[in-house]
DNA sequence: CGCGGAATGAAACAAATGATTCATCTGTTG
DNA sequence: CAACAGATGAATCATTTGTTTCATTCCGCG
């Protein structure tokens, strides 16, 4: 018995774009919360993801499985299969529940260390670490994160211009957004960083990028997203939050975690020349 | 809701005892295998113990529950929580095995959780809620961050600006820079990011908002630093990283915590304004 | 031997599950 | 606008689920 999980998602995956609206809604659930495939029943499923039991029985069907217990299989045989060892360190930080705005806090403190977690997790190391030699070996690299999606962008940027000099941000200011992009081609690669509800301007960008056949590396926060749709690499971040608004702590991780490789892979001197470069930016307070 | 999985654990083997033949085969298959416990349907269990469905049920009974559901909860939860904390550890395993970027990786991401722990530390915890609350009075809030900084300061001013329209990012762009601050006084508050090398200008800034009498709310490496001199609350977020530059993942998770204190304090009402404002500002991409 | 009480198993039940059917809705095409 | 096909949802069905009830078995003691 061999495990096909990662079939089965990569089925889901594959079949997503083919699907009616319903049936994606039901394939992203899916995707975005493997376990409680493994641990629920359809119907229950079918009510956290938001969908009719119909829709789920459908959607097994469309993806060529005789029944809804076949679809399933595949995530049970993932959960059972891992250590028996339990760590309960992330449930500890939970514990420590107290009332009011620190119990918020302390909610918010275990939700970043599963983002990092996760978005730092073993799946996304080979990914990051391709990605990472895919830009290394462009011309040029874009960079593209609009809204909320620029700080983590801006931080890429900012940290990559320090020792290489092929890397453009491009931003919205005084309206050449399109100008841009206009010399983009296959020697080169674009660092998308978006994440719902997607801007539409982003999701241009990406497929104007594809058209000229460049290189794209999405961070985004599902393989389904749309600006993951034309890329050559997908770094899923996860980004939960009790707030209101969603955290781009793991997408921050995840563009340190590139800049690192990057700076690795461009050889020792980089160091050096960091180190150079940002004292020579700055005059270092009198204090140190 | 607390996750009592060890405890149920300790409740069987404790029980084990004083249980019927019966009722003790059914606790030992529970206890040997209790993946199987959350995956399947009691009925299943009871046919992989060997044991007829009653049994089950009384042995529910006999540990104290009220229904069988009420004894799976705590085995399907462990499941559910405990692949982050695998992931990690098995990285760990791993790391030893592997040479270059993989262990880089694997090291960064142990780091960037210390960063969040460290940052969102219990100590950290009051100091962040009364910013927050300095920054509710405030008139105006002023938000600075220059060069690798700008990334969490942007991010804060981002989010803020989506539920309050008292706040203004200062840049460097265009020279205009000094005339930003120029009418701040002591109704006013100012959030300062930075971090070794200090800017210059970050800490003029701040020196000139401290001497109009302006709160200071300072996010930086440490409580020596220039930039936390006046500062009212100063957050010391750690920033190791094994890359040549310093992390801002910790800063990152700071600003976050903070944007979520203040919509609390800001009232329910900030919701729904934030959901608003963000369909408002994008055309939802024609995929979702 | 047989009686009593507990342990066990078989049967029965309502509630739920997964699947199917059919009616409605939606959007497209001519 | 009409007409059609496909997508969706509501209703329904047989099956499975968790639980309870009741009959049977087991075993120690007189």
């Amino acid at each position: 018995m061999k495990s096909q999980y990662p079939d089965t998602i990569r089925l889901l995956v594959d079949a997503y774009s083919r699907l009616t609206p319903e049936l994606q809604k039901a394939a992203r659930f899916m995707v975005e919360h493997p376990e409680e495939i493994g641990l629920n029943s359809m119907r229950t499923v079918a009510r956290d993801a938001d969908v009719k039991p119909a829709t789920i029985t459908r959607l097994t069907k469309a993806l060529g499985f005789r029944e809804y217990e076949a679809l399933r299989e595949p995530f049970r045989q993932r959960l059972r299969t891992r250590s028996p060892e339990f760590a309960a360190k992330l449930q500890d930080v939970q514990r420590r529940g107290k009332t009011g705005s620190r119990s918020i806090l302390s909610d918010l403190r275990a939700q970043e260390i599963a983002n990092i977690e996760h978005s730092l997790s073993d799946d996304n190391l080979p990914i990051m670490d391709e990605a990472a030699q895919t830009m290394h070996e462009s011309r040029r690299v874009y960079v593209l994160g609009l809204r909320g999606a620029h700080a983590p962008a801006f931080l890429f940027h900012y940290a990559y211009q320090l020792f290489q000099d092929n890397s453009q941000l491009l931003d919205t200011s005084a309206g050449i957004f399109a100008d841009q992009l206009r010399g983009i081609n296959s020697e080169d690669s674009l660092l998308v960083v978006s994440f719902p509800p997607y801007t539409q301007l982003t999701i241009d960008a990406v497929e104007y990028a594809a058209e000229a056949s460049a290189r794209i590396i999405a961070v985004t926060d599902s393989v389904v997203s749309p600006a993951a749709n034309a890329a050559a690499h997908i770094i899923v971040t996860r980004n939960q939050s009790p707030s209101f608004y969603h955290s781009f702590t793991g997408a921050v991780g995840v563009m340190q975690a590139l800049i690192t490789l990057l700076v690795t892979k461009a050889g020792g001197d980089a160091v050096k020349i960091v180190e150079e470069a940002e004292k020579r930016l700055s005059r270092i307070s009198a204090y140190w």
